[in-house]
RNA sequence: GUGGGUAUAGCUCAGUUGGUUAGAGCGUCUGGUUGUGGCCCAGAAGGUCAAGGGUUCAAAUCCCUUUACUCACCCCA
């Protein structure tokens, strides 16, 4: 038997409706901030992310679905969106068309790494983009509105850790500092982060390994190395922050893993999920534009895991779904009348009523039981004397009255299923 | 890539120190009189006990191998 490949998940019927209800209130939040939706193609060729994210990131050294094509071009599925999304503003030269691009997605992301709680090969993530100003109003606002969606879903047991990694040539001068620092200690260090003073020495501090925690303990820290001008936007961030009612905590080890972060790094997580309690991420990306194309455009964005929100709902028990149901199922009286049935049901449905019926002659009691299971608000009995008198007859499910009406009545049998 | 755990019906799981035709609940289907649901009752269908090998008179049960799933490390959403 073919199953589906490791790390990847079929969405099934009776789990659909609470996906596109958090799709639609992802959609409905975003639009009261004026974010227009953008969708761009799954697959890219791969310098895009090589470029983008950073050769040395883990994501692009290890975790991509990479693969020739049949004209021998290397092609990736897109690991995560703000690549693509600003290879397309770039491509399309959205920015010359207007200052700010306020963009939002709803997608499917594919990393190839090994499965667990929270973590598949093919995952959804919904994010936002604000492409062409640096304000830091807008760093705040991506902040918000994650905070707005997570929080209008339910959630509530979420922390928002902020961090700032400044620009370049702050980071270079406190880069240095910390090799001076690390010079005499690194021999005490992790094997990886021994590899990470030359890769990429900030995510030292990522380490979970408790003799590179102690030898960091003391390091100096990015957020006391920064110029006034970061420090500044810095401070601009928080009070907006606070201003909007959204609680957060600095976090000066929040480094991050992409290489394009300038200034801004957040992430919000919770504790009802297994070890990869990060729901969402991002930050304030001013160097991306120019990595992948030809001009400077300041940005900043963020991406949320949607597997990992559904499953921190599912521990606090919030996203309560309404039950399906059925406006009306049609019960067959008898089954010469198999055809006529059928019609009456499709002149029903062609009005806009959800309407069902059975597909296989079942006795008149399996179809009132198949009536209830599907949680019909009404049932209509169609056939036997009644028909011979060109009526029938509608039954309220939950009173269990029912009253006789004319067959070709159908404005009033409809409005009797709607009230 | 590195560890740990698990694998019995569609689902959730029982299955004694190896011992006849492998069980339950839920779900599915049928029925509980003539044309009526929920609750209840009765019956039926449904299993190569993950796969392969070994030990044994005898294996779902013990041993080995493989595979899948799962959790964690790494890292990220």
């Amino acid at each position: 038997m073919i199953k589906t490949i490791a790390g990847t998940k079929d969405t099934l019927p009776f789990e659909i409706s609470k996906w596109q209800y958090f799709e639609n209130f992802v959609e409905e939040v975003m639009s009261r901030f004026n974010y227009k939706e953008i969708r761009t193609p799954v697959f890219e060729e791969t310098s895009l992310f090589a470029r983008g994210i950073g050769e040395s990131t883990d994501i692009v050294s290890k975790e991509m679905y990479t693969f020739l094509d049949r004209s021998q071009t290397s092609i990736t599925l897109r690991p995560e969106m703000t690549a693509s999304v600003m290879r397309s503003v770039l491509e399309h030269s959205l920015d010359k068309q207007q200052q700010l691009n306020k963009l939002y997605y709803i997608s499917s992301m594919f990393r190839q790494e090994r499965p667990q709680a929270g973590r598949l090969r093919q995952f959804n993530q919904f994010g936002a983009e604000a492409i062409g100003l640096e304000d830091p109003l807008l760093d705040a606002e991506m902040i918000i509105i994650a905070y707005d969606i997570l929080k209008g879903l339910g959630l509530n047991s979420l922390e928002v850790k902020i961090n700032s990694l400044g620009v370049p040539s702050s980071r270079e001068n406190y880069k240095k500092l910390l090799r001076m620092y690390l010079d005499d200690k690194k021999g005490g260090l992790s094997e990886e982060s021994k590899k990470r003073l030359d890769s990429n020495i900030l995510r030292i501090f990522d380490s979970k390994i408790e003799s590179d925690q102690k030898i960091m303990e003391n390091a100096p820290l990015l957020l006391e190395h920064l110029d006034d001008g970061s420090l500044e936007k810095f401070e601009t961030v928080k009070s907006y922050l606070l201003k909007a009612g959204v609680p957060f905590e600095i976090d000066p080890r929040l480094v991050r893993g992409l290489d394009y972060y300038t200034h801004t790094t957040f992430e919000i997580i919770s504790r009802n999920v297994g070890s990869q309690s990060a729901l969402c991420g991002g930050g304030r990306y001013d160097l991306l534009a120019s990595e992948i194309g030809d001009r400077l455009i300041p940005a900043v964005g963020f991406a949320a895991g949607m597997e990992r929100i559904l499953l921190a709902c599912e521990n606090e028990n919030c996203l309560v779904i309404p039950e399906d149901e059925v406006g009306v199922y049609i019960v067959r009286l008898n089954n010469d009348l198999y055809n006529e049935t059928y019609n009456f049901a499709l002149q029903l449905r062609r009005n806009s009523v959800k309407a069902e019926l059975d597909y296989s002659r079942k006795s008149v009691k399996a179809q009132m039981r198949e009536a209830n299971k599907i949680n019909a608000r009404k049932t209509i009995l169609f056939g036997g004397d009644e028909y011979t008198n060109n009526e029938i007859v509608i039954k309220d499910m939950k009173s269990g009255v029912q009253e006789k009406i004319g067959l070709s009545d159908i404005e009033k049998i409809i409005s009797i299923i709607e009230d």
